[in-house]
DNA sequence: GACAATTCGTTAGCCTGCTAACTATTAGCG
DNA sequence: CGCTAATAGTTAGCAGGCTAACGAATTGTC
């Protein structure tokens, strides 16, 4: 039978409460017209100002063309603005506009919201602990994987 | 400026380690030409025999439109059969193919080897910790959302 | 027995992930 | 200076997540 517990998998506990947190994050923000990756882009440029697609996407942990699709809606739907670097011309600066403000204030209190509904029950103690034994999962798979035997 | 912070949240530490588990499970699966998911299938179909679709996506807690387009994959791919239920003509029967049998014991052992990565220096104890933890803010998101006075 | 409500699988449409490959530009080095 | 290498953004193509809506079949109810 060669089975095998998904059920006492941490990666099926991981991908499960992952993907909860996600939908209920983006129900949460269907209101304002957003999603969750959206929000996060916004989350950034409040707190770093104006970033390179580069940047934005290192900090975001996604893959450039990923962020790509992503900013391509945001500037469809005028939440954000590409600006040409003026001493790389192949980068380009990600601001948000003036449009954006109003809705990061909401994303906020969602996001907040959110955070308050998943940690429920859950003590300060816990919550720490947590984030370190996620960030040490996070970590060991970092690594590169142990193929045999690195050709280089 | 409204900060809010995405390092401390428990969002994004879950966002960042289910994408790099998911990656380096996908990575491991693909001399075998298959991935994450269509892993899991074969999983559940091994443990439990002919499933219709319904159940196998409340197995996997993923929406039936979802595991439609994964199953029509690995249909053209000869991993599964659709067989119509004898006694029930909505139905359709998931079941695997002789082709996909010597796939399921790699699987198991790419599966054991993320595992044992991603553990790697938790003790058991934090393992269980981890899932207990994580298994709360999945129930604590699954109840509806406290939406202003439901009106029904 | 007939009609309404429910369930099953599917399709269409949207958003998010990835890799590979391309263009344009900049950096590095002989 | 000039050529190679690296970097920034993009595109194409694939896999996976969701909701809404649909036809076919079954269940429930009067």
């Amino acid at each position: 039978m060669l089975d095998y517990d998904f059920d006492e998998s941490i990666g099926y506990w991981l991908t499960v409460t992952t993907q909860r947190y996600h939908r209920a994050f983006n129900d949460a923000l269907v209101p304002y017209g957003i999603t969750f990756r959206q929000s996060q882009v916004l989350g950034w440029l409040a707190l770093e100002g104006e970033l390179s697609q580069a940047e934005l996407a290192g900090k975001m942990m996604i893959e450039p063309p990923t962020l790509v699709r992503i900013l391509d809606r945001m500037e469809r739907d005028g939440l954000i603005r590409r600006r040409p670097c003026p001493t790389d011309r192949r980068r380009k600066l990600i601001g948000v506009t003036a449009k954006a403000k109003p809705v990061w204030a909401k994303i906020v209190e969602c996001a907040k919201g959110i955070r308050a509904r998943a940690t429920d029950g859950l003590t300060d103690r816990q919550q720490a602990t947590l984030k370190k034994l996620l960030g040490r999962v996070h970590q060991n798979l970092l690594l590169t994987p142990p193929t045999e035997l690195s050709d280089r």
